[in-house]
DNA sequence: AATTCATTTTGTTATATTACCAAACATCAA
DNA sequence: TTGATGTTTGGTAATATAACAAAATGAATT
């Protein structure tokens, strides 16, 4: 067991706490299909385009997406493929809890 | 692509806000090598028992611990492997990038 | 160079959470 | 009963946080 620091437990912690959100967590969903941008979440949510950015600036700052610009918009994916698995594995478990 | 739903993302998302906390975090870290009880945690956090009973509480809500009662003590593991998958992940990630 | 489109940043507000401790309570074993 | 181990409750102060509107950025098209 080590002793625990919050200097070395607050960036792990952090990138879950992105997660930690009903939006965030559905845009890490959606992007497990393939790469979004960010009219698409804005449809999909019926929220601001501002607050979608500032949702997809949280994940970018966890390092959960990378952003690539082509042409006119910007596309987002997952860095790590451990983030779907993860994901994938949250949602089966909650799937087989119901029944 | 589906349209978000408040009511379906949310559980799901709460089970990463739960790791979303340095203790938090830690306390999953350290039960990925083996089961430990309350006052271990106390001791190496240096934290009140309520406080530290509160987080597990919140970890064991979230379906990421489980308790066993065993002589005095109760001992928490967690549920479910992947979790230690992605916590792994994310440490190896994290120590990459420092380099 | 000016305009347009897609997105981000800033400012703001209100809301909600939250982490934490202390003290009271519960449970079980010896 | 007493002692050890955890949990629950109550309270507070701090913090975060989500959200929108409006202004700003930046790239691409005209």
């Amino acid at each position: 067991m080590d002793k625990f620091s919050t200097d070395i437990c607050s960036k792990p912690a952090a990138k879950f706490k992105a997660l930690g959100h009903p939006v965030r967590f559905w845009i890490a969903q959606q992007l497990m299909e393939s790469e979004h941008c960010v009219h698409e979440f804005v449809e999909l949510t019926q929220l601001d385009f501002s607050t979608i950015s500032q949702h997809l600036s949280a994940l970018k700052a966890a390092d959960i997406l990378s952003a690539e610009k082509r042409g006119k918009e910007i596309y987002y994916r997952l860095t790590c493929p451990c983030t779907r698995k993860f994901v994938t594995c949250v949602n089966e478990k909650l799937e087989k809890d119901k029944g």
